[in-house]
Formats: C-alpha cells, structure tokens, sequence
DNA sequence: GCCGTTTTCGGCCCGACTGTTTTCAGTCG
C-alpha cells in the first residue's frame, strides 16, 4: 500500500520535472496537492477505496487529471507518466533541489552542462571547481551549493519527529494488534520527544517473542534485515528510517522502557547513582547481589534510587537528575510540574485562506473548537509578504468583520481572536501602523526577510520590535528550519532579557520542523522569568494537531503550565498581554 | 492542471533578494 508521503514525494518531482521544462501553471498544481496529501490524516488508498476517483477528486487541488495518476499509484505502485518524465531527465530533482537555493531550472542546466544527476554528481563537480566557470553560477553559488550539501549530510540519516510520527503510530499499532503482545510502547528518542530521531526503538511485552520478531521482521515497508532473534529484531524500511524492536519479560519491563528510552548520558547518571548505593542498573533491573529490587516500573527505579520520577522529555543529563534528588529531599530546586499535553485552551498563531492558510476563518474555529481549544488568535501575514496575498489596513479591516461574523455564529462557545503576523521590517519597524496594532486583541510579530544581517543588525531589529508597545509576542523567534535553515545570527540573550523587560511573550512555534524556539532557549526563558507561547502556526485545519510537537518542547525547556500563557482562559490570557 | 457568490473559459496571488549580470534569471516564501 502507498503512503501519502511516497505519492506527494512522486508528485512534488513531476512538480519539478515540469518546472525544468518551464511548463506553466501545471507545476503549482502539482506541487499544491502534493503539500496538501502530506497533511491529509487519512490514507490516500483509504480514500480511493471509500469512494473511487470521485472521492480523490473531493480532495483539495485534486481534479480529474491528478486523481487518475494517484489511482495508477495506488493501484500499480508506478505511474508511467512520471517515468516518462524521469527518463527525459534522468536527474533526482527531488534531492538536488533539496540543496538550498537551487531550483529546478539550475538542475537543468547542470545536467545539460556537466551531467550531473545526483547530489554525489553535485559535490564532486563543485569540489573540483568546475561549477564556478558555468553562465549563470559563480565562485558564490559554487560555495553555496557545497554550504547546502553540507547541511543535508549533517541533517541527513535523521527524521522530523512530527513528520514521521504517523508511520510510527502506524507500526506501534499493527504489533499491538497481534494476539502475542501484551504490551507495545515506543522508546528511545521518540518518547523523549526531541526534534529529530536517527531510528526508532520498540519495547513490548509477549508470551511469545519469536512469533512477534517473525511478525517483525517480515511486515511489509521493511526493506531490509539486520537482525532477527528470539528477543529482537532490527529492520531498516523503505524510507531509510531504522526500526528496532525488544521483547522483553514483564518484570524488566520498567527496567528496559528506562534504558532504551535513554537518553544514554541520563542512563549512565543513573547507573553511578545504583553504583554509590551498592545496586546495579542494566535493562532487566535495579539489582542488590542477584535480588531484584526494582525493574516491573519505571517508577519503582527511580524511587529506589532515591529520586523523583524524571519525565522523559527531561531525561539529558542536564541537571533533571539533580533536581529530581533534591525534589525526593523536599529542597528548593526541585523538577517542575510540567506543561501538560491537554493544558492548551488556545492556539495564538493561525493562518486562513485571506492569506496562506487553505481554510476560512470559521473552518479553523470550527476544527480547533473540536481539538477542545477554547479560543485561536487569526494571524495573517501582512503585505510585505506579497507571496502569501499578505493583508494591508484596508483588508486587515475587512478581516474583522468576518471574524466579529464568526464570533456571533459561535455564540460565546468559542472565540476569534483579530490578531495579525505581522512583518519585521528591515529597520525594526513593522508592516502595519499602530494604529492598527492598537485595535487588535493580540500582536504577533515576525521576521521573514533580510534572514542575512549581521549579528548586531539583526539583534537589535528584533528588539526594536518587540519593544513597540503593541506587540505582544515574537512569533518563531531565530527563523530556524531543521533540516533546511539555521537560525538567523541573532543575540537570543539579549532578545530574552529585551522580552523580560517588555513583557514580551516568546513563541513556540510547534510546527515540526520549526520547534521554534529550541529546547534550550525555553529553559533559559524559564530561569529569566520569561512567558512563552505555543502554537500550531496551522496553515490548515489537520495542523492543530501539531501543538502536541511544541508541547513536547516545552517539556523539554522545563516549562510548566502557569509559564504558558495559552494555557489560560481567554480572559486571563489576554490580561497578562501588555497594556 | 485546477478552479469558479465577477464559473465551464481564462485566469493562475507577487515582491524581495541573491548572485549573476550590466538589466536579469532563478529562488524563496
């Protein structure tokens, strides 16, 4: 069965096939429905076999044309159109263009030029300097594309958790499902939540372990087998991502869950902590001589070393184990009580369709309202971003009324909040006048331009910003993209201590490969007494779902619920905002 | 190739930036 992710990765290449041959029109088209099949929660196959054609056609940007080549996808596992295209350039387009700052019609010319094919192709051609001398590139772009390579490779082997979670939850499910498990749970750095996981480590429990490694290693997606034993199994799948599974008996279970969930420099703390208390800690247990004394629970271990229980999101080895000690003592500097997954009562950063987001205003109420979120704030670009149809005083005006239209229909169940994204100009200055600002119920800012200032430039822009007396956060607060951009230069020291301050709120911005800001700035924020903010950024209503990933963050800063502010009721959240 | 409270044809957001040029193509968002 093909996954959404394989038919949009198919799709998005024709996009660019296209493009090369600078087709018009029909590379957008592509590239739409291939951005909205990776947000789709249901499975194209599942769609086709509900309702055939007609039913794909329903999805967004599909029509008559792109339905039939995902029927062919689902139904073949090929699509010959594609292959034709593929074979006129027999370029990987999908990886080159993943280099930053080269597009589809610069790939073109370096194959017509220097035959280059493939990322490998790339490097050694930039290497030996043979890019710089080409029209159109230069000593800069040759350098540029060789920055690029680096960064894929430094990125490269590792996933966006938020993005490689439904395949996951997918596998979790179907070894849940089989009679010999009792119980299936996913560790390692999942359960740690971080941004990005190299592999994936599973731990269940089974009457019969050789029948679930069997099951395991022979599941469709998987491509290869490192190895197969009584108690493990290990596979790599079809998109590269390693999947390691352990069978384990119930009484280590708490035991094996604590050691595969890591982190490993959290583990070995752990183990000098048994080691001091004439114990010793492996992944069957917390044992004195050969006596178990703890194991069946993660709980159990924790306690009988002497600890508070550490969440997984805080399990680095950066302090938790301290705080943890001094919790169990009842001294100051304890582990906070973290932020939890279902504290959120409001989303402070949404698109619509008046700008770059697919939904109206009262669809993305509607579906929030459904998530059990009590208020969003709508936050439109304004129009110095152009590319999104970005909204000037005029429109902006417009918008109210819609959302005052929306409110009325919601009756006090659920409220709009009239907010903006709005642009950090250049200066420092923003895109809308406080005038505006000033009618607004919440003012979102953000830097989308002029990512290259100097560390000094950029700094002081930003705390030119969020010094306005109307603005109340600092949307995706260094710019930082995983996988594809770092952070702009920007003093994040001084930004936290210009928000302190002010009263500024700092965003967590739980897009999955935003997660912005990282873990560590939240921490710092937390020691400073600075409020942060967590919100989906949704571009569609499916998006809502990725709060959970900045929730995760928060977790990882240490961040408890108080220090969020869109854990509140409306009212009290808007009461906290600056004057 | 898609789409439609200016519909079934004729549009299809658009400005800034970069690096290459010497007036612009390609990329990004």
């Amino acid at each position: 069965m093909i996954s959404n992710e394989e038919v949009a990765k198919i799709l998005r290449s024709i996009s660019e096939y296209l493009e090369m041959e600078e087709v018009a029109f029909k590379p957008r088209a592509y590239e739409k429905v291939a951005d909205v099949i990776e947000g789709l929660e249901e499975g194209v196959s599942d769609i086709y076999k509900r309702g055939g054609l007609k039913e794909l056609e329903d999805i967004p940007g599909v029509g008559i044309s792109i339905a039939e080549k995902i029927e062919e996808l689902i139904k073949t596992g090929r699509l010959k159109y594609y292959e034709t295209l593929k074979k006129k350039t027999p370029v990987d387009v999908h990886a080159l263009t993943k280099v930053e700052g080269l597009g589809p019609k610069q790939v073109l010319k370096l194959y017509k030029k220097l035959k280059i094919k493939s990322l490998k192709d790339l490097e050694k051609a930039a290497q030996k300097g043979k890019i710089r001398d080409l029209e159109g590139f230069g000593r800069k772009s040759e350098e540029n594309i060789l920055k690029g390579i680096g960064f894929l490779k430094r990125s490269g082997g590792r996933f966006v958790l938020g993005f490689t979670e439904p395949l996951i939850k997918e596998i979790e499910s179907r070894l849940r499902d089989l009679r010999a498990t009792e119980k299936v749970v996913v560790a390692g750095s999942v359960r740690r939540r971080k941004e990005t996981i190299g592999d994936i480590d599973i731990l269940a429990i089974a009457k019969n372990p050789k029948s679930v490694i069997d099951y395991f290693v022979s599941m469709s997606g998987v491509v290869r087998v490192y190895a197969k034993g009584n108690t493990k199994g290990a596979v790599k799948l079809k998109n590269g991502l390693d999947v390691d599974l352990r069978v384990v008996q119930k009484r280590s279970y708490g035991a094996a869950l604590n050691y595969f969930t890591g982190s490993k420099d959290h583990n070995v703390a752990l183990r000098e902590i048994a080691i001091k208390k004439g114990y010793k800690l492996n992944e069957y247990g917390l044992f004195r001589g050969k006596k178990q004394i703890a194991g069946e629970t993660e709980e159990g271990i924790y306690k009988a070393l002497g600890l508070d229980y550490i969440e997984p999101e805080m399990r680095e080895n950066l302090g938790e184990i301290e705080a943890a000690l001094r919790q169990a003592q009842g001294k100051p500097g304890g582990l906070p009580k973290l932020v939890g997954y279902k504290d959120l009562k409001g989303d402070l950063q949404v698109q619509t369709n008046w700008t770059d987001g697919n939904a109206s205003i009262e669809a993305m109420a509607r579906v929030a309202m459904d998530k059990g979120l009590k208020y969003i704030a709508v936050t439109d670009h304004t129009k110095r971003l152009a590319m999104t149809n970005g909204l000037d005083e005029k429109r902006i005006k417009r918008q109210w009324k819609e959302i005052d239209a929306v409110n009325r229909k919601l009756r006090g169940k659920f409220k709009v909040l009239k907010s903006t994204e709005c642009d950090i100009l250049k200066d420092g200055s923003l895109d809308l006048p406080d005038k505006i600002l000033a009618k607004l119920d919440v003012v979102g800012v953000a830097v989308h331009s002029h990512f290259n200032l100097s560390y000094g430039e950029q700094t002081e822009r930003i705390k030119r910003a969020i010094s306005n007396p109307y603005v109340d956060i600092l949307f995706h607060p260094t710019g930082r993209i995983i996988q594809r951009r770092d952070a702009y230069e920007v003093d994040m020291e001084e930004i936290i201590k210009t928000a302190k301050r002010t009263g500024t709120v700092l965003e967590i911005d739980a897009y999955p490969d935003r997660l912005d800001l990282k873990a560590e700035y939240v921490r710092r924020c937390m020691e400073v007494g600075v409020k942060v903010a967590i919100d989906s950024d949704a571009h569609a209503p499916q998006h809502f779902g990725y709060l959970e990933y900045g929730i995760a963050q928060a977790r990882r800063g240490w961040a408890s619920k108080k220090d969020v502010i869109n854990t509140r009721p409306v009212n009290e959240m808007l009461s906290i905002l600056k004057k």
